[in-house]
DNA sequence: CTGACCTATGCAACGGAAGTGCATTTATTG
DNA sequence: CAATAAATGCACTTCCGTTGCATAGGTCAG
């Protein structure tokens, strides 16, 4: 508990009793986690509060946003020494279509790509889709 | 005009005239186009239908959606032989941060990935995002 | 030609998710 | 303890994708 409160201090974020059960619930979660999924885990707290410590994460680096296409964010934590922002650090991510969760592939960079002359990229994001390997196994 | 009725027809869409005027806004438009877009665009028509001709549009191999991370879907004409459910067809997008629109680099294809032991992949977007060729030669 | 039928279109409404404004509670600091 | 700032909760809005149902319009068999 104590390093949580900790870790949420080094990045800027005030500990409070509901921040540290989100941080909680994400760490133990280990897959992207949707707005929904905490709101549904937190049925007392408000919607509104569990988006805004997200916002709020995101912003101070404790978690990244995550577009898997399904149209829904989701957010996952930032490994330590991550830096989201940096080209370099862009991991990829994998989407299964069976069970429905998303993870992240840290180890797994985004390939640089050589673009077309004009184009300046800042950002990207690749989301792998099939069949992960909980799934596989069965 | 007959071309683009041959084209629907061919793919085993009936070439009514609203599908003609949409497929033909898709053409002269060259990025990828939203609903809403197109509502804009033939303010006369219905939501609904411009809906529902995207979607046999996709069905039926004219267009191929895009997620560009904005969280609108978009879509855009398959070119002359795209086999957009194929992995090795699957090419990437850039969406630009400065004029918000997204471009498809059908001649980018995406690299490969080797993914950890289990994992099995059947899709993949990858989304680059910063400034288009457009916005940087100003 | 005509009626039966299928498809496309239009209208209305729903539901999920992101987001905002404002009031209230909780924590911090002088 | 008072003053201030930050966090939380409630209500509401907007946007987008989607569906159900009724109607119009083209197609085909008799």
């Amino acid at each position: 508990m104590k390093e949580i409160e900790k870790k949420l201090n080094d990045n800027g974020v005030r500990p409070t009793a509901m921040r540290i059960l989100i941080y909680k619930y994400l760490a133990e979660k280990e897959v992207a986690t949707s707005l929904t999924d905490i709101e549904m885990a937190f049925a007392k707290a408000d919607r509104t509060t569990l988006f805004r410590t997200l916002k709020t994460f995101e912003k101070q680096g404790v978690v990244h946003q995550i577009d898997d296409g399904t149209g829904v964010q989701k957010y996952a934590l930032c490994e330590p020494g991550c830096n989201c922002e940096l080209e370099q650090d862009l991991h990829l991510h994998f989407h299964c279509n069976n069970c429905d969760e998303t993870v992240c592939l840290t180890e797994h960079k985004i390939p640089h790509i050589n673009l077309p002359e004009g184009f300046v990229a800042e950002d990207a994001n690749l989301v792998l889709k099939g069949i992960c390997d909980k799934c596989s196994g069965q």
